[in-house]
DNA sequence: TTGATATGCAAGCAGTTACTTGCCTATAGT
DNA sequence: ACTATAGGCAAGTAACTGCTTGCATATCAA
């Protein structure tokens, strides 16, 4: 079980999410795809697949498994737990 | 420059930020203590201030220096920016 | 079945991180 | 001036992280 904040420390994973955040349900290979084109990023499909290993350990990512494709998710509900824990003072707090 | 979710993977560092966050404006000599005591962390002093320039460093905590004291305080500004990049599409949103 | 596609597992390596140890600077009190 | 207090700097070490390489498994199509 992996941490949400260690999962959020590192630049790759947190591109990875903006890219499910934008299109929701894309394979390793799409978002292998993804990040050579979109993003400049020369990575192995492993190292890639090591990334979503770990954002869905810490439950930042939810995936499907249909036939020999495997779908991720985005689930954004971990990251309440961030600002949760220290929650902003509103100015309007007498 | 150290990055707000760099700085934020790390249990101790977190804990730091509880305790400003109870208490703000602490000295290094304080947070030892209140680390010590209440949290059962035994770390050396340089320890606990490297966690500190990380944090400084992120913005996530601001200094003071009277004397020969070094007065940190936490500010969650930077906070906003993790939320901010993946924003929770409410379901009010059609 | 044969071959191509989509993914998983595991060992190894280089760079980084957290922590310690040792020494140094600066301020305050006597 | 001397001593104690509060903190800073830097090198060294053990553990961890991200990435690669190589091989294996499973599904689909011909």
């Amino acid at each position: 079980m992996v941490d949400v904040f260690r999962a959020l420390d590192d630049e790759t994973r947190r591109i990875v999410l903006d890219e499910l955040s934008v299109r929701d349900g894309q394979t390793l290979f799409e978002i292998c795809s993804m990040l050579a084109i979109r993003h400049g990023l020369s990575l192995t499909r492993q190292a890639i697949s090591q990334h979503l290993g770990v954002l869905e350990s810490a439950g930042l990512v939810v995936t499907e498994r249909r036939g020999r494709s495997k779908f991720h998710y985005f689930n954004p509900e971990p990251l309440s737990g961030i600002t949760g824990r220290w929650p902003s003072r509103k100015r309007t707090e007498k």
